[in-house]
DNA sequence: TTTAGTCATTTATCATATAAATATGAATAG
DNA sequence: CTATTCATATTTATATGATAAATGACTAAA
């Protein structure tokens, strides 16, 4: 195993869930058995047990006796999992996933602008200006525009003060870190993109629930139509 | 441990994320020891670790030498995850609680429906329209209503084509039954909620998805209206 | 051909031992 | 008296080896 000798079970965890999510193991797949794979890492049977529990608490795989370790049906996949969102963002998505990923945006992020004016306090309305700051501070080269970008969609899902909403945040960092790679990860947030965020974070910062979602929802569906036209010319040129 | 001597372990999970979610162990506090909690459950200390690895993957806990074993903050829980919240139903939900579920399905059902319109296959419009079927058979006493009424929503949600919307099934059935339970669990699903059911369906269909959006919509925010005007009366009696 | 039973393989559990991490409090230096 | 260092005890982390239970595959009998 690698070189710091802690938390061996966790590494195995992150090797075998970034395989799986590669798919070097695909859905169906059989792992090699808990011996084997105490062999591959060079762990004992205990610590390799330990990561197949936590991977199959997180729905990737079943163990059974004489059956083995098998990955199951991504249908059963913890697709909101922290762990299972990075290991995606390791694979390689296609623009189906982006798409996946933008319908899912399309849907929480207005309705979150909407809670987040009826329910930000103040602490929620300052960290939303302040990734805001960042943003235009990285037009000048001082701060990641990316960075800042992702800071401000996740402070308006923790405005919203919903739980269910916050815990979406690492889904809504994963989808935008995807959307960057296909866009293309130099190019900066534009201008336009900044002032639209702007327009949001004044409305939800003067109490307006339906003007917040109308502004959210206009950007999004923007990017999600983009990414529909995108598919409807891929899928004309394969035939 | 239980009669049946077999998977251990997953009981022990099942266990203690009940008593994570109903409190018996709050956000901060110390789980007995990996050895007492052996002794509890009459479990060797094997077993006992793959049950606290398990809940730790699902974010429940987390386990460091000296430090013990801890409940973390519910931030971090994963809300999303079938036995979380199946656990959830099994405390003790309050207005707040629907509420946030509430909110949460306004914000995917509508859309829901509105991708189901444009990605259905034909076997996901059986699917809604046998839960359909079910739910008028329900008014006859052959079914349960509820439970028909469950079905529709998540056969939406399948139909929508989309793996993250069909991964929040488990959250919309949670949210559903916690809703029944807040309104009445011997009143039957009305003839109007089937009516706006049918509506919905309809649209899906015939391919119309902003009517289908919009219907879900209009039902979607009726329901949590009466919430919200129910948090408010129950804010202004406490003052 | 079907059925019942045997067998081999794999996970499930247990018991015990040692290593590593770390909170706590004592000892020490300033 | 305060801050820092250090020893120690507690708890988890890992390893090893042994036994139990589950189950797919094969075999033999009806």
């Amino acid at each position: 195993m690698e070189s710091t000798h802690r938390n061996l079970a966790q590494q195995v965890v992150h090797e075998l869930g970034k395989k799986i999510m590669q798919g070097t193991y695909k859905v169906g797949d059989s792992l090699p058995s808990e011996a084997d794979l105490g062999i591959e890492f060079n762990i004992s049977r205990t610590a390799t047990r330990e990561a197949v529990k936590m991977l199959t608490a997180k729905g990737l795989i079943s163990s059974r006796p004489r059956q083995g370790i098998k990955v199951v049906a991504s249908k059963n996949w913890n697709l909101f999992d922290v762990d299972v969102l990075n290991w995606i963002l390791l694979g390689k998505p296609d623009l189906y996933l982006l798409r996946h990923f933008l319908q899912l945006r399309l849907a929480l992020e207005p309705e979150a602008a909407f809670l987040a004016a009826q329910f930000a306090e103040e602490s929620d309305l300052k960290e939303i200006e302040n990734a805001l700051i960042r943003m235009k501070d990285a037009t000048n080269g001082q701060d990641d525009t990316h960075e800042a970008d992702i800071d401000f969609h996740q402070s308006v899902l923790c405005a919203s003060n919903n739980p269910f909403f916050i815990q979406l945040k690492n889904f809504i960092a994963t989808a935008l870190k995807i959307n960057i790679r296909f866009t293309n990860r130099m190019i900066a947030v534009t201008v336009a993109e900044y002032q639209a965020h702007v327009d949001i974070f004044e409305h939800i910062k003067n109490k307006e629930p339906q003007a917040a979602f109308d502004s959210a929802m206009v950007t999004q569906k923007a990017t999600l139509d983009i990414v529909n036209k995108q598919i409807v010319e891929l899928e004309s040129k394969k035939t």
